[in-house]
DNA sequence: TGACAAAACAGACATATGTCTGTTTATATA
DNA sequence: TATATAAACAGACATATGTCTGTTTTGTCA
């Protein structure tokens, strides 16, 4: 390879492994060599241990693939994103996901992601086709945007618990509250939702 | 290690591989002998080969911290996420981001987010404390929600080219549009809004 | 209880990968 | 142009890690 002015190919050399890192692969010495077409693993290690020095990256010492990122890696998790939910079959949804959305948390179990369908919820800020992050729980407060199964059908609305009965208003003026009746009406609370994302073309 | 019942450790073993590997480390067979007190490697070797079997894990031959998921890891990178921009600070501010935040793309360059104060664009569903992702670019098409510059505070609007005029509207009508004279007013556009983010608590 | 299969162990070998010493070549700058 | 410094090269050695063959122990189930 080439010689190339001082401090370019150290660049190059980081934004490759800033990349692959985050990616969660971690390169080998040997790796970022063949990348960069040095006939020396020499050069590769020169530029990985200048940049641990510099406190661009971090590094376990004689470990295989040991380079990190020095940044406080947050715990990013795929969470599985489902097309519609039928009754009953979320288990079956999340297994079999239309795709999968990154969000940063510890834990990952029992969040899944829905697409809002309706308009129901405009008043909060929540248009058709805006994604939602629900967490599975049955600890619902007052007040909380819940995704519960209607009728079969995968609804987002507000929980609401007035005296003795619950009631899921949307946030929409057009749109009527569902009252829960005592009686079991075939309404379960799939979630409650933790996060909103719009795509914008 | 004591023996246990058939399929009990081998669950163990996935869980402990998919928590690291989600997290970015990849282990080796060593480090997952250790984990689990195995007093041979094959021990635990004989688990994550049956997992890759199974297909319930994928893995590299002969690659140190071979092991990975089956499932298709998206390009996730993380993006900085900026407090508050001052007018030509932006580099600097990127530099020395509130965070990070993840999102879904091969080319992260370019992308930050923001946090959005105020009510203005209440119209278009975007409410204040929402975290809005931006991509850097000066091509803006009519109808664009960007992010701009206006006296040294970062703004979100909607780009209207009308005329040969430029004019930045809010969606709320408590609000009005900033209008873009030729003479060369302060304004910047730092890029478009590509996506909106809420956090419920 | 006895046979079969899974689990665990033992010890080694092959390869991948980190690390080192020393040399050569190009760049930056006075 | 001369010199200091960074970049790149060459070849090796040490260690980490993947892989293999065979044996022993334990759980499951008829």
């Amino acid at each position: 390879m080439a010689h190339t002015p001082p401090g370019k190919t150290r660049e190059k050399v980081y934004a490759f492994m800033r990349r692959q890192l985050l990616r969660g692969q971690a390169p080998t010495t040997r790796e970022v060599q063949e990348a960069f077409g040095f006939r020396a693993v020499q050069s590769a290690r020169q530029h990985l241990e200048a940049l641990v020095h510099e406190g661009r990256l971090a590094k376990a010492n004689g470990q295989a693939r040991g380079y990190k990122l020095p940044e406080p890696v947050l715990a990013t998790q795929l969470i599985p994103k489902l097309g519609q939910v039928q009754a009953g079959a979320l288990t079956m949804a999340i297994e079999y996901p239309d795709g999968y959305i990154p969000v940063e948390a510890d834990q990952a179990d029992g969040l899944f992601a829905l697409t809002v369908r309706g308009e129901s919820m405009l008043g909060a800020g929540i248009l058709p086709g805006d994604t939602v992050v629900v967490r599975r729980q049955t600890a619902i407060r007052n007040g909380d945007i819940v995704v519960a199964l209607v009728g079969g059908d995968a609804t987002v609305k507000r929980y609401r618990q007035i005296g003795g009965s619950i009631e899921l208003h949307p946030e929409n003026d057009a749109f009527a509250p569902i009252v829960l009746s005592a009686e079991g009406e075939p309404v379960e609370i799939l979630g409650k939702v933790i996060e909103i994302r719009r795509k914008l073309s």
